[in-house]
DNA sequence: AAGTAATATGCAACAATTTGCATAGTTACA
DNA sequence: TGTAACTATGCAAATTGTTGCATATTACTT
């Protein structure tokens, strides 16, 4: 359950509403765990419960009034504690592999489309990780925080580079078959 | 949810029980959609109330009665059907990630350790993939579904050399980061 | 003037996953 | 003779994740 420590990891920087922790999630976090919105909000209920954020509601006029959520010592203590447990192996799940085990009951063509379309999904994710990298990252002064967070960044940028790769390779491999 | 599909995708192959299902999963599909054996029996309620397998009871001696699942035609069917729509993104949900985000909240010595301990996990699971390859693959004449798998487990080989690259990388990344 | 997007929060239902437990016989080893 | 591993199945609870809905205001577009 590292939906926690991401939001409190998140909290460490500044403190934050459910709002701008969903927006952090699609934009930097969520690159390596994802959650929605839904997600977020009934986390940091848990979390106010455990006593690890305070939340205070800040007043604002004519939109909806803000609730901003900061991290506190136990708060802090719970992510130094986490970070000393071993990370958990990730899952992968994929199910353009689990078609890969079933060439010979689907409708190659239909999959050949789901490949390309796949690529390009890569490819947009990988532009926006170098939109990012080069915006925040390129050229800056960075303390230990954003180096951490550039190691990711780059590793994430390493993955896409390899899936796209990968999968060019695949789709000429599947119309080797189909020729011979 | 393609463990369903994943299941029915086993079962094109020849009638199995749930626990040659757990067994396959942990030595092949499962390498790109993981399931536990408590999973894999309740989906298996699922199919078979859907009309998608037949079970049938299997008498043993000594050993506890089998029941083995073959696929229906409209089994085959919902897998061709399931085959056209298009495969979702994968999710990744990657903790060691997370920790990078966080490098000045966490245990440095202890996130050390966990990396070389995860970039052994990745280098056992390769050495997996390279006994499979060569044991069921290498210099085999290999059918349409044969050469499917094989490009999916030259993925995860691909995949897991990435990784060990990776990891090295951001280890001297991070070891750099402290002596300056 | 109406519609859409963005800001801001959250409930409820459902689906999927994980974890722990439970049963019960067989085979192999020390 | 005990104990561990393997065969074989499954329930139950808890957690996590997805989908759909609901509210309310501002700002921009058509």
């Amino acid at each position: 359950m590292a939906l926690a420590e991401a939001i409190l990891v998140c909290l460490t920087e500044r403190p934050m509403s459910g709002y701008d922790l969903a927006k952090n999630f699609d934009a930097s976090i969520g690159f390596f765990w994802r959650a929605s919105h839904q997600q977020i909000y009934r986390e940091l209920g848990k979390l106010r419960e455990k006593g690890y954020v305070i939340s205070n509601e800040v007043k604002q006029e004519g939109k909806p009034n803000r609730i901003v959520h900061t991290i506190t010592s136990e708060g802090k203590t719970a992510l130094l504690t986490w970070s000393k447990r071993p990370a958990r192996f990730p899952s992968l799940k994929d199910e353009m592999f689990v078609k890969f085990y079933a060439l010979d009951n689907i409708d190659m063509a239909a999959f050949k489309d789901q490949l390309t379309i796949r690529m390009e999904q890569h490819q947009s994710k990988l532009a926006k990780y170098y939109r990012i990298k080069e915006r925040f990252y390129d050229g800056k002064k960075l303390d230990l925080n954003q180096k951490g967070k550039l190691i990711a960044l780059e590793m994430g940028i390493d993955r896409e580079v390899q899936m796209i790769r990968q999968i060019e390779e695949a789709t000429m491999k599947i119309e080797a078959l189909e020729i011979s």
